[in-house]
Parts: C-alpha cells; sequence; structure tokens
DNA sequence: GTAGGTGCAAATCTTTTGCATAACA
DNA sequence: TGTTATGCAAAAGATTTGCACCTAC
C-alpha cells in the first residue's frame, strides 16, 4: 500500500489512475480551477469560474466531478445550512484545519482553530469508544451590542428585513446565509 | 417585560397569545406530539405520529406548525447532512444542552455534552469581537475497528452497499445517514 | 473500437407558496 | 362574521439519474 502523495495534484492523478478514470479538457479545468479555490465554493460558483475558462460546460459535470474528487478526499463537503452544498479543498482542511463561525447579522464566515477543542473532542469520542473521522464545529455569533468591531468585520450589518414572524427554517436557529 | 415562563407550554401558549394564533385541533395535537419527541424528529416523521392521532393532517401543517415553534423558540432545526431538516425540542437542548456524534457506520446518533468544549467555544468567538448565539458540533466518528463496541450500539452495521464509487455528496466526507 | 465522459432533459426530494375551503373566536 | 388555519396542488431549489452523443485512450 503506496503512500499517499504529499502533493495533492499527484493525489488526484493517484486517484484516476487507480480507478481508470480519463481526463478530458472539462474535468481537468474543474480540478484545476477547485483546486484554486479558497474558500467555500457551491456547484454554481464553480462552474461560473470554469465557464470562464470553457464556455458551454454543463452544471452536471461539475457535480459530477466535485463528486469524484469527493471520494478521493480532496474535497470536502460542507453544509451550512442554507440548502446548499459548498466544497472546501481538503488540503486546507488538513495542512490548515479550522472551524467556522458565522456571524448571524451578515453571514460572514470567519474561520479558526482551536487545537484544545480538537483535543477534547477526540477524548469524548474515545471515552464512548469511537475514533473521530471528522468533525464540523460552527458558532453562530453576532458582534457585541456597541457594533464597533462588526461594522469593521460585517459587510452588510444591518441588512435584514423588519418583519414579525417567521422566515424559513432551512438554518439554524435565526441566521440566514446568502443565497447562490 | 414578562419573565418567560419556566414551563414549555406555557412558553407556547404565551406566543400564540401574543401572535394572535388561534388554536385547532391540528395544531394542538402536532404540538403535543412534537413536545413529547425526544429524539431529532423530521417533519415526516412527526406527520407520521401526528396521523395516528389525527389521519389526515397535511404535511404542510406540520411543516408550518414547526415552524412556527421554531419561531417561538421551541424547536430548534437541525441538519446532520443528509438533505432533511430535522428538530429538537429546544427545552431538551437548553436544559440539557448537548452536541452530536454521529457514527458514520450507521448513522445512530449519540448526543454529549463537554463544558469545557463551550467554555473554549465562548473564549475563541470573544477573541475574534463576537458572542456566540449558538453552536452546532458534530463529531463524526466510527467504533474502532476492533467493532466489538460498534456490535453493541450501531443498529444496523455493515448494512452498506458494497460499491466501488462515490454515493452522493450530500453527507460530510463519507457518511451516510438513513434516509426516511 | 470501446469504455468512459459530457450535457441536455427530466426525475427526485425537500422545502415553500397560492389559493379555495374549513374552522376558530 | 371576519380572521386565521388547513390541505391540496403546484412552484421552487438543489441534487441526482437516463440517455444519446462525443472523446480520450
Amino acid at each position: 500500500m503506496p503512500r499517499l502523495p504529499r502533493d495533492i495534484k499527484q493525489r488526484w492523478q493517484a486517484f484516476t489512475e487507480a480507478e481508470g478514470l480519463k481526463s478530458t479538457q472539462q474535468r481537468d479545468v474543474i480540478v484545476d480551477e477547485f483546486l484554486k479555490c479558497h474558500g467555500h465554493v457551491s456547484i454554481e460558483e464553480l462552474l461560473a469560474r470554469v465557464r470562464k475558462r470553457q464556455p458551454g460546460v454543463g452544471y452536471v459535470t461539475v457535480y459530477r466531478t466535485l463528486r469524484l474528487l469527493a471520494a478521493a478526499d480532496l474535497a470536502v463537503p460542507r453544509h451550512f445550512g442554507d440548502g446548499q452544498t459548498r466544497f472546501e479543498v481538503a488540503d486546507q482542511v488538513s495542512r490548515h484545519h479550522h472551524d467556522h463561525l458565522i456571524c448571524t447579522d451578515c453571514g460572514l464566515i470567519i474561520e479558526f482553530t482551536e487545537p484544545e477543542i480538537e483535543r477534547l473532542q477526540d477524548e469524548v469520542a474515545r471515552k464512548l469508544g469511537f475514533v473521530v473521522e471528522s468533525h464540523k464545529l460552527e458558532l453562530y455569533a453576532r458582534c457585541p451590542r456597541a457594533a464597533k468591531k462588526c461594522d469593521e468585520t460585517c459587510p452588510h450589518l444591518g441588512a435584514r428585513a423588519g418583519g414579525h414572524i417567521v422566515p424559513g427554517v432551512r438554518t439554524p436557529g435565526r441566521p440566514r446565509l446568502s443565497k447562490r
């Protein structure tokens, strides 16, 4: 059993080889563009990037390629509760693992790491007889009343509606993330 | 501003009153059944329970009632990545707050609490200038190779397909939760 | 030439809304 | 008696599959 190559492109190559996958113009561009992404891309977003280089590429092809990337452990799907799946480059996750803090005012996503939390997670699981494979930690938080700090970080603070009752229910608690 | 009643049913009553909501047979049964739930119910699951008492109740009514319960902070929506929204009684969340460990073999959900993790979360947010409103922590884990422990806890371990490649991509990483 | 890939259209699946009818206060 | 609620059907969104055609090995 050969060691997984450090380089992410090599890992992709190894995967395609092992699975007998072919190289095509579309697939190559999609993978290339995806690996250049830093944040959390949705299929649509990636599709838009790809089409700048290869107009005519279909949604489905991006979808299937991301599925392959996920199978190869090169992409990690994320669900922030807005009903869309977003993907993150696994390299960024493993080499620079992080969790997320989501602003409940504007949906801004901040990444953070807290090694002590990670350690405690492993410990909790171990006590229950499990071994953690992955985890998801999201803090839904808002800037303090003073809103001083918030003006700096939140792009469109205060852009919410003023309604009386009940939006949809797709997001955890109250937060509503931007769509598309 | 009156204190929120301790009792959850009283809180619901206060909410309906304040919002001018009417009491109906369907709504009453739905709320009642929901509050009796302990785990994480999906709309369909709750609908099934409700229909045992009131056949003919529509999916939409359950949906809208849960939306109201969420607005009243009596239900907390959860997203475990299988594309379905599940709801938890807020009472269980606030009085007995907990996070989730999900078995990547069978989808079994175990609840746990780790006060130290909670504390660290607040600290991290504070350092970034935020105040945590809520959070979501999920550990995706598997029982140790030996699988000893797993046989005890996992209802249908080994019930997965044996396919070669790539299921859907809705779940984080590999885990596949049971549908419906 | 053949297995694998692409892209359209269409099927699924879940959540959400429109609207006519029924039930509550 | 006038809201408010219900439930059907259908819209909306996102994901997933079927299938005919195309392309890389």
